[in-house]
DNA sequence: CAGGAGGAATGAC
DNA sequence: GTCATTCCTCCTG
């Protein structure tokens, strides 16, 4: 992953051509999002972690206007100067006649489809690894898993042992050049990561689930939502896990899909990945395929995961699809 | 050779 | 007891 200039989000904006993505200003965060006035760098750092996830952006955006060219440069001047008053796209800032622009209304759902998105996986990592959302509360075993994660996750050069012995209280304290200096491939973009969970987290203490604004609406559904194991405190379940890999195509798409969801059957694409991630979940760092497919084959008899009619290499089938 | 099937021992909970 | 891990043998394409 590359570090390009970390002052400016670019975001596709659909029906703008690739030569107008648009950056967007982020050192002002609280015209980004001017719920958050004094949110350390929320996304100051979304260019260099988002790559993996245009695809869906600009999907998840395609219910909005194409622009004219006209519209481009207004659309982008408003970005960076409109003092919109309320949070997180619910707010909407009026235009020059006092009506709300249709360009604003766009951004700001873009906006609010990307802090939710964000919130997801952030939501979704923890289940996958059982920590808490908060990384000041992370034990150094819990460091581990995270720093190992977002490596995985991203690709990144492996540089767990440099952060070995931190609790969360001392990685949440360490600056950008702390990062760099223990780790110097990918310092920076785990400390970026680091930020953006730092900033979930204390946007979640802010909006408590008793406002029943936007965001608790967005964190209840995820962090309480039907058939979650996060808040039962249970064990995850290897089925479980897969499934929850598989729910996230734009994070895990590469390492395992769905060939037939209704049918519930599934490829696994990176066996090696897989394994891997499963391993770093349970604290098991020897887990390979080998292991983790015996595991699987053992729901045969439980009737949980079978093998698919057609059996095929790597591919196989929930026996009670969702 | 990688993946698949399944037996058996073991450990954590 | 359940579940997962580990190690193993044998089979298949």
């Amino acid at each position: 992953m590359s570090s390009p200039d970390r002052h400016h989000l670019y975001m596709e904006i659909p029906g703008v051509s690739h030569s107008h993505v648009t950056p967007w200003a982020v050192d002002e965060p609280a015209k980004m999002f001017p719920g958050f006035p004094s949110m350390p760098e929320y996304f100051s750092h979304f260019d260099m972690v988002l790559d993996e996830d245009k695809a869906w952006l600009v999907r998840k955006t395609e219910i909005s206007t194409p622009l004219t060219k006209d519209e481009e440069v207004t659309h982008c001047k408003e970005a960076r100067q409109c003092p919109v008053t309320d949070s997180v796209g619910l707010g909407l800032c009026p235009g020059p006649n006092g009506h709300v622009d249709v360009e604003d209304k766009c951004l700001e759902q873009v906006q609010a489809l990307v802090l939710e998105e964000v919130l997801k996986d952030i939501e979704t990592a923890c289940k996958l690894l059982n920590i808490t959302p908060d990384p000041t509360n992370w034990s150094s075993g819990h460091v581990q898993k995270w720093v190992l994660w977002t490596e995985h996750l991203y690709r990144l050069p492996s540089v767990g042992w440099a952060f070995q012995d931190l609790r969360g209280s001392d990685l949440c304290m360490m600056s950008e050049d702390d990062f760099r200096q223990r780790a110097s491939q990918c310092g920076d973009v785990l400390h970026a990561h680091l930020d953006i969970w730092k900033s979930a987290a204390w946007m979640k203490g802010r909006c408590s689930p008793e406002n029943n604004d936007f965001l608790g609406k967005v964190l209840l559904t995820d962090v309480c939502g039907e058939a979650d194991s996060s808040c039962t405190a249970q064990p995850i379940h290897l089925w479980q896990f897969l499934r929850e890999l598989l729910l996230k195509p734009h994070n895990y798409g590469r390492c395992i899909r769905w060939l037939n969801k209704e049918k519930g059957i599934f490829k696994i694409e990176n066996s090696a990945h897989v394994a891997k991630l499963w391993g770093i979940r349970k604290n098991r760092p020897a887990m390979n395929y080998d292991k983790l497919s015996r595991s699987i084959r053992q729901y045969y008899k439980k009737g949980i995961i079978k093998k698919p009619d057609v059996s095929q290499r790597l591919v196989y089938q929930f026996v009670h699809p969702v």
